[in-house]
RNA sequence: GCCAAAGUGGUGGAAUUGGUAGACACGCUGGACUCAAAAUCCAGUGCUGGCAACAGCGUGUGGGUUCGAGUCCCACCUUUGGUACCA
């Protein structure tokens, strides 16, 4: 009987929706599983093959689930701010909010295709205002609250204020930037905007100066992403640091929490791994070193107080402060040249040169804290100013980068560690003694880490000290699409928040998308907006990482005005019990919903303190990117030569992407572009319409193929793996696959392609053997012309087929093993037909097996079962291990390792038996002949060696 | 540069975590059915040598541990992701 998918997709997705299959409520009897997905960006290419992958697998786990006993919770919805939108409106004049609700309307068609079993009744979109009413909301929660030491939680700013005043600010153990002490007459003497800014360095959400990517020539600031070599991708201009006031949360303050509570989560050790070392955990200790001639001192941070007496120079960063205090006058002029220089390069390039130092002399001299010498003070942009104090003291002898640093400007190199004991150590390794070091003379590096620090201590030389790589989030973005902040200055400049009932704070309608000259928002031009009474609003808005910070809250109850999510709600759900996604997340998004996780626990709104309790990676579906090659004459025309005889000439011509249509045998190594591929391409690139080709065949000119004279002529193309995306021309749409082999064969193949966490470029070769298997199985059910089951009994051997199939399949889930889960399916289809199986007391169970994996087949050949209600609420079949057991067992006997024939041997066999039972064996002799036999190692069930000598 | 991951047939991948390398699938070759094609079915398919039985080699490269290594250790090469304003 024919297997007609189309009928059955369109018939199944009808009626789940109309039954309301997939709806989740908010109380149930069954114990409570959240299934999260990480939502989309909805980009204008549309979604891309590489977006199910991960869809595909939390859509199996969760349906296994439920099948199981659980009530399931499977949302989706939609990140929706983000710069592809906003830029798009510079280019059209488009508004972001209408291309974003056109792209999401496609994505959901396109999702809904896929038989996904999605609660839709529960989706988030996070630039709505309904929605970012609560992002905005608990962005003035983060302004409302510091960091208090001693209960180790977030706290109101009201307390701290009574603190202050009461007992000034040694009343206090807070986490801040700037430790101002005071008294509490002091407090209250000071002014609403000194108040205001000691404030700012204990709020969780503050604003200081801090540096971006600004563009001159665009006139805005620009991500790392959209900098190609210090100049911008889009119209090549230079980008330079410079300072901004800038909104930041202060993410530090829970760093140590951060740290600790990756010990509770089921998460991949590799993405543990990157958060840790993003959150770079440090201890060391702050020394101040005095400045010959001045009263400032150099705050510096060193995890290596024992090199003290290897000090030869300091170094600080160029955007340092005190550079331009001490600077001599005959010096200025270089270290200005310096500091611009410095300036046209980023943070990843100033951080990754280490083959090329750079530094300039301030003239000025630091003074050694212990024996008073006095060393240079060089800026070099090898040190940033974000990290640790932005100053450090250099050590040529126990440091990579200070030694190359005064190797290059001939500055003294001073042994203080004597590493004879340790002949592999490396120079940064801490081990060795301490020489020519004073009193730490004689002393194993540890020791002397913990003498000196003592001794910092005592002399108040400095601080012993915590310090973390990781810095607080720069929260601003000089942009249009993305929530404005609830946040009014007055007159004087004193930031205060909206009230609740004065949320959502909505983004105002602009006339020009773009940032003004100076590089304020596109919302600052909106005067009447601005101004707020005798107030004016902040005009920066958040960074696209605020709505995702909390949305697999809103998930638990969507529709709620009065709250971000109900007492009910969030307590019956909790947090995530399983998170699919890419690393590409691996610290943005995940540490950041990870803070605001705690820091809304601290306010007593969640009781868990992780958000996501298990974490799989899915790996990224790539795509081959298809490229030509162009070469201009020396007259400037275009030519295109064949990939083959461009091999070898790196650099001798552009590579121009081709829409993967047009290219024949596309993504292998042979693709080309046919006569018929560069019409279309001509057609496609009409400014190409001059352009000649040079191929294996002969020149021709671009009008040939337009009329057809240059029949049979190939044009190779070069094919590189590569991101899925518009820019590419390479976006494979899913919609296409499901259109021609169904959503059932489309879930399966995905998932064929191999293990979850893999990246892969897409590829169709092979689908047709998934579309094979959905066809076989649909054909045990049927004889040639209609649905036919017997009644009989199972025979054992089917049975044990079955049961092998169940078991792994099981196993395979719970391993988030889905590839090899399929494999079994087949082979157990395979073994099926081969048995001649039509029993419904075998058939019937697999149906509820394989009912995650592809739900509409299943589903229709429930309802042939006489089932009324879903397969998909049904139970899932358990195994039963009495099926597999087996009397015989065939081992591989290997002589020395190696195998070298098989002998089946009694499932009862004790081992001390099959040891000596095969030593009899006739098979053995040609190979233990003339050699002594040593041992005889027996793995019961596994396999025999016989070691010979 | 730094952090993280991955390299297995012509291709996607499997291997119970130290125990038969290549399951399952694609592709390819041959055959059956057919006027023919498609679909379907059957057989073969890591490489080298051999008519064959069989033998040798074989999991990115080079070493090591072990009775036994795709799996563990050391060094290296290549590819991918992240690197703080792409999401």
């Amino acid at each position: 009987m024919v297997f007609d998918f189309q009928e059955i997709e369109k018939y199944w997705k009808k009626k789940w929706s109309a039954d309301l299959l997939y709806k989740v409520e908010n109380t149930s009897d069954r114990p409570k599983y959240y299934v999260l997905d990480m939502f989309p960006y909805p980009s204008g290419a549309g979604l891309h093959v590489g977006h199910p992958l991960g869809y595909i697998a939390s859509d199996i786990f969760s349906r296994y689930k439920r099948m199981t006993g659980f009530n399931v919770l499977h949302p989706m919805g939609f990140d929706a701010f983000g710069l592809p939108a906003e830029e798009y409106a510079i280019a059209t004049g488009v508004h972001p909010a209408v291309s974003t609700r056109e792209n999401i309307s496609r994505y959901k068609e396109q999702l809904s295709n896929i038989g996904f079993c999605f609660d839709w009744s529960r989706e988030v979109i996070t630039c709505e205002p309904k929605y970012y009413k609560w992002t905005q909301w608990i962005f003035s929660l983060l302004f409302e609250h510091y960091y208090d030491l001693d209960q180790d939680k977030a706290l109101p700013i009201k307390e701290l204020t009574d603190k202050f005043s009461g007992g000034g600010s040694k009343a206090v153990n807070a986490f801040s930037s700037d430790a101002e002490d005071f008294s509490a007459d002091e407090w209250n003497a000071k002014s609403a905007v000194q108040k205001s800014d000691i404030l700012s360095s204990y709020r969780l959400a503050y604003r200081r100066i801090g540096y971006v990517n600004w563009c001159e020539g665009l006139g805005t600031v620009l991500a790392n992403d959209q900098i190609k070599d210090g100049l911008s991708e889009r119209g090549g201009y230079p980008v330079e640091r410079r300072a901004m006031t800038q909104w930041y949360l202060r993410i530090t303050a829970y760093a140590e929490r951060l740290l600790a509570g990756l010990e509770q989560v089921d998460w991949p050790q590799s993405l543990i791994a990157m958060q840790t070392n993003w959150i770079g955990k440090s201890t060391g200790a702050t020394v101040y070193f005095d400045i010959d001639g001045h009263d400032e001192k150099i705050e510096i941070f060193t995890t290596r107080p024992d090199t003290i007496f290897g000090v030869s120079f300091m170094v600080l960063a160029p955007e340092h402060p005190l550079v331009e205090k001490i600077t001599t006058d005959c010096m200025k002029l270089k270290v200005d040249d310096y500091v611009s220089y410095s300036r046209t390069r980023s943070e990843r390039d100033r951080l990754s040169d280490v083959k090329e130092v750079s530094g300039q002399f301030t003239g000025a001299y630091a003074v050694h804290p212990f024996n008073g010498q006095k060393v240079p003070v060089w800026i070099a942009d090898y040190v940033l100013m974000d990290y640790g104090t932005g100053a450090i003291m250099a050590v040529p002898s126990d440091d990579d980068r200070d030694y190359a640093f005064a190797t290059k400007f001939e500055l003294p190199v001073v042994e203080i560690i004597d590493k004879s004991a340790y002949p592999d150590a490396q120079r940064q390794d801490k081990v060795g003694k301490l020489i020519n070091s004073d009193f730490l003379n004689g002393l194993e590096v540890l020791d002397a880490i913990d003498t000196i620090n003592a001794k910092i201590e005592s002399s108040h030389l400095g601080k012993v000290r915590v310090n973390y790589r990781m810095r607080d989030a720069n929260f601003s973005r000089q942009r249009y699409w993305g929530e404005p902040f609830p946040i009014l200055f007055d007159s004087e400049g004193v930031p205060s928040v909206c009230t609740v009932d004065e949320l959502p704070v909505k983004l105002p309608e602009v006339e020009d998308f773009k940032p003004t000259k100076d590089g304020q928002s596109p919302l600052s031009r909106v005067k009447e907006w601005v101004n707020e009474g005798d107030k004016t609003r902040e005009t920066d808005t958040m960074p696209a990482v605020a709505g995702s910070s909390w949305y697999y809250l809103r998930y638990m109850d969507p529709g709620n005005d009065e709250a971000f999510a109900s007492e009910q709600a969030l307590d019956y759900w909790q947090n995530v019990d399983l998170y699919v996604g890419g690393a590409e997340h691996a610290v943005s998004h995940l540490l950041y919903s990870r803070f605001w996780h705690k820091f809304l626990k601290d306010l007593g709104y969640l009781k868990t303190e992780e958000p996501f309790k298990k974490l799989i990676n899915q790996g990224m579906i790539q795509g081959v990117i298809e490229f030509v090659a162009l070469v201009k004459d020396s007259d400037d025309s275009n030519v295109f030569y064949c990939a083959n005889l461009m091999e070898n000439k790196e650099g001798e011509y552009a590579r121009i992407p081709v829409h993967i249509d047009f290219v024949s045998q596309y993504g292998s190594n042979d693709s080309y572009l046919d006569e018929k591929g560069i019409k279309s391409f001509l057609e496609w690139r009409p400014d190409y319409k001059s352009a000649r080709f040079v191929t294996q065949q002969g020149k021709f000119e671009a009008s040939d193929f337009m009329n057809g004279k240059a029949s049979e002529v190939t044009l190779k193309t070069f094919s590189e793996v590569g991101k899925m995306s518009k820019r590419y021309y390479n976006v494979v749409n899913p919609d296409d696959v499901v259109a021609e082999y169904g959503a059932d064969t489309f879930r399966l193949y995905e998932m064929f392609l191999g293990p979850i966490e893999q990246s892969k470029p897409w590829d169709t070769q092979g689908i047709e053997g998934v579309s094979k298997f959905i066809r076989k199985f649909w054909g045990l059910y049927h004889d040639e012309e209609k649905f036919m089951l017997s009644e009989d009994a199972a025979a054992k051997a089917e049975l044990k087929v079955l049961h092998q199939c169940i078991k792994k399949v099981r196993d395979d889930i719970g391993n988030f093993s889905f590839n090899t889960a399929i494999s079994a399916m087949m082979i157990c289809v395979n073994e099926l037909r081969k048995l001649n199986c039509n029993k419904k007391a075998v058939l019937e169970p697999l149906v509820r097996l394989i009912a995650p994996f592809a739900p509409f087949v299943s589903e229709e050949l429930w309802k042939k079962l006489d089932n009324d209600s879903s397969v998909h609420i049904a139970s899932y079949p358990h195994f039963e291990a009495s099926y597999l057991v087996e009397d015989e067992i065939e081992y591989p006997v290997c002589v020395n390792g190696k195998k070298r024939f098989l002998k089946s041997f009694p499932n009862s066999m004790s081992k001390a038996d099959l040891e000596k039972e095969v030593l009899t064996l006739e098979e053995l002799t040609k190979w233990v002949e003339g050699k002594t036999i040593l041992k005889t190692i027996v793995v019961p069930g596994r396999m025999i060696n016989v070691v010979v000598k």
